[in-house]
DNA sequence: CTCCTTATTGATAATGATTATCATTTGCAT
DNA sequence: ATGCAAATGATAATCATTATCAATAAGGAG
């Protein structure tokens, strides 16, 4: 099944390339649970899901491959409060650009993406002018606003 | 020298009342440390400063009231990418806000207040569209750019 | 000022996510 | 098929943060 590095996933196979030297079995099942599941999943989240088709698989081995991935930017890791890091797959389509909305009381995390094309634009302004002022090679952005939602506004 | 609840804090006494209902040595020197120091203090920066004047304070002490100046608003409480936090003084003089560009090799953190007007005044929109479509009551917000410095640039 | 309640503290142990270690396995270029 | 470096899995170590709990002290009532 596996062929040439990275070859069976459409999305991205020269980057993975880049990140990995050698594609395994491992990695491949890694990345097809970052593509297939819901967001916002923990590393212990991944491991889980994974564990069900390769109970072999270790959690170090998960830990290692979100950390590649993330450095090679197919992989945006996320903090939201509790002190456990959250990772989403990074979609080449821009259009699944989008920021998040975070409860502070009760945790819940929305993803919003009204307003992005504004915030966007925006963005590449200020980062131009960043990296003109402060000589700064700027890579990516972290946009996130902290409230209370709806239920936690109720109870009091 | 105490006298009432925050009092000799001339900026935020009444917020402060509101985050203690006792004002103790500890909070006084812990407050004071944040007033007078330079940004992006760790809890443990925060100790060892507080310890040169009162060597009797303990560690868990700082963390209690970090935590609650945070959830007063108070002191902001930021993530850089070590996995260590980082607080700062809010201070009500609005003209302090800034927002963070941060290395992603080397762990520079650069202050930024050019085109703060600007965010800001597309952040307040953003928020009021969030606020009525989600429900969200939104107390705080996060932006960080991360990149490389010049200097890590260079070296390769 | 003294007393009393209880918020707060300091010392210390516990937690838990992440990282390091290392012997073993495995991808893959030759 | 072979060899070697990359990658793995099991496990121990790390370390920032939190919980525990008996002792202390802030500050309101009298
Ligand atoms: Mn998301
Ligand atoms: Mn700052
Ligand atoms: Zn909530
Ligand atoms: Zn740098």
């Amino acid at each position: 099944m596996p062929g040439r590095c990275g070859s069976q996933y459409a999305d991205h196979p020269r980057r993975i390339c880049a990140a990995f030297r050698r594609m395994t079995i491992p990695r491949q099942a890694i990345l097809d649970i970052l593509n297939t599941s819901k967001h916002h999943m923990s590393a212990e989240d991944i491991y889980l899901a994974v564990h069900q088709f390769y109970p072999q698989i270790g959690l170090a081995t998960v830990y290692r491959t979100l950390e590649l991935l993330t450095q090679e930017g197919l992989v945006s890791r996320f903090e939201f409060g509790d002190h456990k890091a959250r990772y989403e797959i990074v979609r080449s389509d821009q259009t699944h650009h989008h920021h998040h909305l975070i409860c502070i009381k009760c945790g819940r995390v929305v993803e919003y993406s009204d307003f992005i094309d504004e915030e966007l634009d925006l963005i590449k302004r200020v980062e131009a002018g960043l990296t003109e002022k402060y000589n700064f090679n700027i890579k990516t952005h972290l946009i996130q606003f902290y409230g209370l939602c709806g239920q936690c506004q109720i109870q009091q």
